[in-house]
RNA sequence: GGCGCGUUCGUCUAGUGGCCCAGGACAUCGCCCUCUCAAGGCGAAGAUCGCGGGUUCGAAUCCCGCACGCGCUACCA
C-alpha cells in the first residue's frame, strides 16, 4: 500500500517551528517510502479564519523545500483539498452515525453548557457532556431540528469499556471511556468540528499514517471510535513532541517563536533550516546532523523520534547556517549576497549595487557570516561612495593612545610603500606594509591595524591586503591621508 | 480535580541488560594558527542517566511507587 501523508493546517495564522518540524517529518516519511505528501487546509472554524494565511502556509513550505503532491493549489485526484469545501461529506457521515445509533441531535443551550461545567468544577467533579439528550427519541429529534431548532450532533460514546490505540512513538495507549464525554461532531452552523473532519477526511483521502502534535494524544481515542463507527480503517498514528522556548514552556509567539518566513527575512538558508529542524528531535544515528534532504529522508523513521519536547537551540541553528553559508558555491554565495545587499546597503549607494564587487568581496567574507544579515555591516564600505576619516580614538586605538605623532609617521611611511608598488596586489601590498613597519620600527600588526581603521573605518574588516586589494590603490592612498591628517590635528 | 504524555551534560542527542564510573554535536573555556574578526586544528570542563524501592551475577536500559514538567478536559484546532 502507498504511504499517504498529509500537512493538515488551520488557515488561522502562520506556521511556527513546532508546526511546521511535524509536517517536515511526515514529508521525510513520504519520500523515504516514495509516498504521497500532499496539503489539507482545515477551515472548519469560521471564526478564527485569518485571510492570507493559506498563502504563507504553502510558501513556507515551498522556501523549505517541502514540495506537496496534492493541495489546494495543484488538485489532486481527492480534490477538494479544503474542508469548507467538503461540507456535504460530513454532514452525510453525521446522519449515518445518528441512523446506526452512534451520534444524537442535541439542543442544549451553550448556556446551559457552561452552567453545567461550572457545576461540575465546583463539585470537582470532571467537567464534560452529562448526555442530558441521549435520552430525546429519534423521531422528535428529527421533528425538532426539522423545525429549525438549533442543535449539534454528538458522538456518543461508551459508556463502558476502554479504546486503544498504537501510536508509533509511544506505543499503545488505553483510555477508559468513562472518562470521554459525548463530543460535538457536527457543529450549529453546519461545520463539522476537528474530530469528524479528520475521520472523513483521512479515510476520503486514503491517508495511511497521521502525525499531529502530541496534543492531541487524549483525543485520539475519540478519533479510533469514530473510524470504527463509520466503519472505517484508523490509520497509524505518530504524536510527536513540542518544541519549547529556551527559558521553558511552549515555543509561542511572545516566547522567540518566529514565522518560518521570518527566518528567510532573517538571512537563515532553509536548506539549513530544514536541516536544524529535521534534527531536532531527531538523529538516525547519534552522531550524524549534517544532512540533506534526500539524505535525512533516506534515514527517516517515525519511530525513532524523541517523544519528549526539545528545546529550541538558536545558536545552533545560527552555527549550522553558517556551516551552510561555507560550503556553498561561490557563485551561489555571490548571488546571495547580491539579493541581501540590494535590500539592506544604505541609500547613498546607487542601485543596482555592483555585482562584480559583490563577486570580489565574496571569498572573503564566506568563512565569516552565519547569517546572509552579516554581510552587510562586514562590507558595506566597499560600496559606499564615499568614506569619512576615522575619529582619532578609534584610530589610534591602545598602540597609539597618546602618541599620534608615531602614528602619522607610520602612516606616512605606508602611503610612501604604497605608493611604490608597481602591481597592485595584495602580496604587494603585505609587502609594502611589512617594510613599511620594519623602517619605523612598529610592530607590524600595530602598523596593519592603522591601516585598516583609515581604510575602511572599522577595527574588525576582512583581511586588510584583500580588501586593500579590492578597494584599490587611489581610495587606500586617499584615506590613509585622510586618517594621517587626522592624526596629526591633535 | 480527572485522564494522558514526558524526565540522559546548560542545550540537541546516542544508548533497547554487560562494549557506558555514559559517546557525538552546539554553546563555554584553554592552546595552536594568525594582520583584526572569523574559519580550522588540538584539548579541557560539563550528566551521581528526576527520586526511592525492587528484579538480576550485572540496569541509563526491565517492574513498582513517588516527584516534577507539559498537554487535554470548547459548537478551537
Amino acid at each position: 500500500m502507498t504511504v499517504r501523508v498529509r500537512y493538515a493546517p488551520s488557515p488561522t495564522g502562520e506556521p511556527h517551528v513546532g508546526n511546521i518540524r511535524t509536517a517536515l517529518w511526515t514529508w521525510l516519511h513520504a519520500r523515504r517510502h516514495g509516498g504521497v505528501f500532499f496539503v489539507r487546509l482545515e477551515d472548519t472554524d469560521q471564526t478564527r479564519l485569518v485571510p492570507g494565511s493559506a498563502e504563507r502556509i504553502l510558501e513556507s513550505l515551498a522556501w523549505l523545500g517541502m514540495d506537496w503532491d496534492e493541495g489546494p493549489d495543484k488538485g489532486g485526484p481527492f480534490a477538494p483539498y479544503i474542508q469548507s469545501q467538503r461540507l456535504p461529506l460530513y454532514q452525510s457521515a453525521a446522519e449515518r452515525l445518528i441512523a446506526s445509533g452512534n451520534a444524537y441531535r442535541c439542543f442544549c443551550a451553550p448556556e446551559r453548557l457552561e452552567e453545567l461545567r461550572n457545576e461540575q468544577r465546583a463539585n470537582h467533579l470532571p467537567p464534560g457532556y452529562d448526555g442530558r439528550c441521549r435520552s430525546i427519541l429519534p423521531d422528535e429529534a428529527e421533528a425538532r431540528a426539522a423545525a429549525g431548532e438549533p442543535n449539534v450532533v454528538r458522538f456518543l460514546v461508551p459508556d463502558e469499556g476502554s479504546t486503544t490505540f498504537t501510536d508509533l512513538l509511544r506505543g499503545d495507549i488505553t483510555v477508559e471511556n468513562a472518562t470521554q464525554d459525548d463530543f460535538v461532531i457536527l457543529k450549529s452552523d453546519g461545520f463539522p468540528t476537528y474530530h469528524l473532519a479528520h475521520a472523513v477526511d483521512d479515510h476520503e483521502m486514503e491517508v495511511t499514517h497521521v502525525s499531529r502534535g502530541d496534543e492531541w494524544i487524549p483525543s485520539a481515542p475519540r478519533h479510533v471510535l469514530l473510524f470504527r463507527a463509520l466503519g472505517y480503517e484508523p490509520p497509524i498514528y505518530v504524536h510527536t513532541s513540542v518544541i519549547l522556548a529556551p527559558g521553558g514552556g511552549k515555543l509561542s509567539k511572545r516566547h522567540g517563536a518566529k514565522a518560518i518566513l521570518e527566518y528567510r527575512d532573517e538571512g537563515y538558508l532553509p536548506d539549513a533550516l530544514f536541516n536544524f529542524l529535521a534534527i531536532t528531535g531527531w538523529s538516525p544515528d547519534g552522531e550524524t546532523e549534517i544532512m540533506t534532504r534526500a539524505e535525512a529522508a533516506a534515514a527517516f523513521d517515525f519511530s525513532q523520534l524523541n517523544a519528549h519536547p526539545a528545546t529550541f537551540d538558536a545558536d545552533k541553528l545560527e552555527w549550522l547556517n553558517g556551516v551552510y553559508l561555507r560550503q556553498l558555491p561561490l557563485a551561489d554565495l555571490a548571488e546571495q549576497f547580491a539579493q541581501w545587499l540590494e535590500r539592506t546597503l544604505p541609500a547613498d549607494v546607487a542601485r543596482p549595487i555592483d555585482r562584480a564587487l559583490v563577486e570580489a568581496v565574496t571569498p572573503l567574507v564566506q568563512e565569516r557570516v552565519k547569517l546572509l544579515a552579516d554581510v552587510t555591516p562586514m562590507v558595506d564600505f566597499f560600496f559606499a561612495p564615499s568614506l569619512a576619516a576615522p575619529a582619532l580614538d578609534a584610530l589610534l586605538g591602545k598602540p597609539y593612545r597618546g602618541r599620534p605623532e608615531v602614528a602619522v609617521s607610520a602612516l606616512h611611511a605606508a602611503i610612501e610603500q604604497l605608493t611604490a608598488i608597481e602591481v597592485w596586489d595584495s602580496t604587494a601590498i603585505e609587502g609594502a606594509l611589512r617594510a613599511a613597519a620594519e623602517h619605523t620600527g612598529e610592530k607590524p600588526g600595530d602598523l596593519f591595524m592603522l591601516c585598516r581603521v583609515s581604510v575602511t573605518g572599522k577595527a574588525v574588516t576582512p583581511p586588510l591586503f584583500e580588501t586593500m586589494a579590492i578597494v584599490g590603490r587611489d581610495a587606500c592612498l586617499e584615506r590613509i591621508a585622510a586618517a594621517a591628517k587626522v592624526a596629526a590635528s591633535e
